[in-house]
DNA sequence: CTACTATTTCGGTGTTTGGCGAAATACCAA
DNA sequence: TTGGTATTTCGCCAAACACCGAAATAGTAG
């Protein structure tokens, strides 16, 4: 959980997250969108790969990450575990 | 929204978090219970406050931090934006 | 095997962060 | 005013972090 945390502070990672919701990626593809050296979007790689947060498929020498949505929920639970709200959370539109 | 993030990262100030849900309390009732100098507890709190996570009351020389829970929505919010997920999250329990 | 492409790992640098104790601030009471 | 208590701010240090370019790895094709 810690892991999940201090993955999601750095706004890279988050914007990753952002870009990898939207359809998985190859790392090639993702280095085109952000001004960072591929081998700091390497590192980023890790780091949301050892929270679980995304999960990786290799063909050839194609690496293509894609977001792992179930850890979304562990995500909400342990947030309502700090705000512990009574009030009906979120009544959301779908997206 | 960063500045929410970068402090929910840091284990301790999640604690903090934590034990001001079950109640509000003075700077000098949360720092019994964490093996930490005041003076870096004072740090942590100005994090969460900073974040809005948290919000500070004078009574005499005593200040006592409560949770702003209200900032809870929000970090939800950009939390779908992330993982942006359709099926309807979590059917909770009552704490 | 060599050559090429995609990606990661390595070694380094500058900045940020979390920790401390000492000094400063804020408040109340005498 | 002085004294006492609660808390924060100030310097400092060491560890962690984000970043880079160069070198290494992994795969495919010839």
């Amino acid at each position: 959980m810690n892991e999940i945390f201090k993955a999601l502070a750095d706004p890279t990672r988050r914007e990753i997250l952002r870009v990898l919701r939207e359809r998985e990626r190859s790392a090639g593809e993702i280095s085109e969108l952000f001004p960072l050296a591929k081998s700091t979007l390497s590192g980023h790689f890790n780091v949301l790969k050892a929270a679980d947060l995304i999960e990786q498929d290799r063909r050839g020498t194609t690496i293509t990450y894609r977001l792992n949505t179930s850890i979304f929920e562990e995500v909400v639970t342990h947030l309502f575990d700090f705000f512990g709200t009574q009030q009906p959370i979120a009544q959301r539109k779908e997206s």
